[in-house]
RNA sequence: GUCCCCAUCGUCUAGCCUGGUCCAGGACACCGGCCUUUCACGCCGGCAACACCGGUUCAAAUCCGGUUGGGGACGCCA
């Protein structure tokens, strides 16, 4: 497929020129969640793409048809566009597009470059432990290679792999990456069955979708003089090549399922804003000088392949929640209440007006990490604040603070208006009559109007609360001592 | 085992290509302090790294080789 030869050079930053309109795709298996790995690869396809004013495709890879589902589908789309990351072309299937696979295994069954193999894939797993038991690379021997077998029921196809020679390319994230061929083995682009395999399909795509950077993960960098040898067999020019590093798991090895890797809609149950996770994804084997934060444009600007690292980063959760805890403070309060909402919910709350919610969001949101520690706190807003905190009670809630608190409850009674100023003087008179500390004043109100020692501002929380419910939650903490005795 | 990739603070990284300005900078975490009605936020300060060995050079975190370590891949999975 012919592209127009567009001349992009909009991008002032960059040292290449492209002849061609970038594209860019994506291409996961819907055989599981996305986890953060993935989305890592589809970021940085998509600011790429972003960045150069190109083409980012969506394409799924169902070949594998024993365990691609079509509710994964639907879940790799809603995590994408929860993070903002926007194709614009696809979702393409590789499983619609058969006839055309077919074509060109069919051509390179007709140059020579591909034969049938009748290999019983039990004995080819047998022979493969075989030779990992003795020390040796577990590579097809090669032997229907020459036999010209016909297609029948149980043969696959196979490329044939140049027996001498190397094949190299310029990685654009690793530089000048060579393979001895020999090295590589006849791999089955197309099983028994008529379905292509991954390596070949990619190929096959890539070249007709006029992909021109494949932008992936460095576990496919073994796949790559693989691939290769496809292009050049198929006399299709080469897309290039960026290889980017993979996460690793806090203890170690690859993160994935089984070691700390979570679909990325569990994130946005968990109450990270996506914001935050792409900020910290991209900067996992990225960099722009010294700076954190990012926000989407300035990532479009800056991004580029020469600054990815070359050596693989430690997923760290602490780093991810600082960075939700900056995204969290820096959300205009209208718009966080909006966000609070359904955690709010979730606890059986129904924060209907978004006006108060905004103003309980502005006592909290220096004080959360995530959305559900928010709606955690917020909960005495809503709610009755007993049963008390037992150790904060035993402490502040005593016959002593009975005293002091009955006296601010009238004086908080007396008062026409409650402002920060007004509560400051209110407070600051009792400690110079009574001599007591304002902590000693303070936590026992805190106490009663929140249930626990800690909490957002008193002033801000008895303004919020207002007058007749911060004297009701006074006399229910007067009442609670005075039982007590 | 074989092949491939990689190697700066505990972690993410800047610097490395274009040796000297680096007794290595930023950030997270951690530890102190300030602020303060609690807890946070914020601010200030601290701890902490060029894996090792050789070579090239007047000079190496930066270039080369090796060792060690880590990672990845070896499917009719993707």
């Amino acid at each position: 497929m012919a592209l127009p030869p567009v001349y992009v050079n909009n991008c002032r930053a960059c040292e290449v020129k492209y002849m061609t309109v970038v594209r860019t795709r994506f291409s996961p298996s819907p055989t599981g969640s996305l986890h953060l790995g993935g989305t890592r690869t589809a970021l940085f396809n998509w600011l790429f793409a972003r960045h150069h004013q190109g083409v980012f495709i969506l394409r799924i890879e169902d070949t594998d048809r024993e365990r691609s589902e079509e509710r994964y589908v639907r879940e790799i789309k809603e995590s994408m566009l929860w993070l903002g990351l926007d194709w614009d072309e696809g979702p393409y299937f590789q499983s619609a597009r058969l006839p055309l696979y077919r074509e060109y295994i069919q051509r390179l069954l007709d140059q020579g470059e591909a034969y049938y193999c009748d290999c019983d894939p039990a004995d080819l797993e047998t022979r493969r432990q075989e030779a990992l038991a003795r020390g040796d690379k577990p590579k097809y021997d090669g032997r229907c290679r020459e036999l010209g077998l016909k297609p029948g029921p149980n043969t696959a196809v196979r490329f044939k792999t140049p027996l001498t020679g190397t094949t190299n390319w310029h990685d654009r994230g690793k530089g000048p990456i060579a393979f001895d061929n020999r090295e590589l083995d006849d791999l089955v682009i197309q099983r028994a069955d008529g379905i292509p395999t991954y390596n070949f399909a990619v190929v096959v795509d890539d070249i007709t979708m006029g992909v021109t950077h494949v932008i992936r993960g460095e576990d496919h960098i073994p796949n790559t003089p693989r691939q290769i040898l496809i292009y050049q067999a198929l006399g299709a020019a080469l897309p290039e090549f960026a290889h980017m590093t993979v996460t690793l798991a806090p203890g170690g090895g690859k993160l994935s399922k089984r070691r700390g890797a979570i679909p990325i809609l569990d994130y946005r149950e968990r109450g990270y804003l996506p914001q935050a996770l792409v900020n910290y994804m991209v900067r996992l084997g990225w960099a722009h000088g010294d700076q954190e934060i990012f926000s989407r444009e300035e990532l479009i600007k800056y991004f580029s392949l020469e600054h990815m690292s070359k050596s693989p980063g430690v997923y760290d959760e602490e780093k991810l929640l600082w960075l939700n805890a900056h995204y969290i403070k820096e959300t205009p309060l209208p718009e966080l209440a909006g966000l609070l909402q359904p955690f709010l919910e979730r606890l059986g709350i129904a924060a209907k007006d978004l006006n108060y919610l905004a103003r309980v969001a502005g006592t909290l949101n220096t004080r959360s990490k995530t959305l559900v520690e928010m709606a955690d706190q917020a909960r005495f807003y809503f709610q009755d604040p007993r049963p008390y905190e037992e150790k904060g009670a035993r402490k502040f809630l005593t016959p002593e603070s009975a005293v002091h608190l009955e006296e601010i409850k009238k004086r908080l009674e007396a008062l026409a208006e409650f402002s920060e100023a007004a509560l400051n003087q209110l407070f600051q008179d009792l400690t110079t009559e009574t001599g007591l500390k304002m902590v000693q004043l303070a936590q026992p109100v805190r106490l009663a109007l929140t249930g626990k020692t800690v909490s957002p501002g008193l002033f801000d929380i008895i303004i919020i609360l207002g007058k007749e419910e911060v004297l009701k939650r006074l006399n229910l903490a007067l009442d609670f001592i005075y039982k007590k005795q």
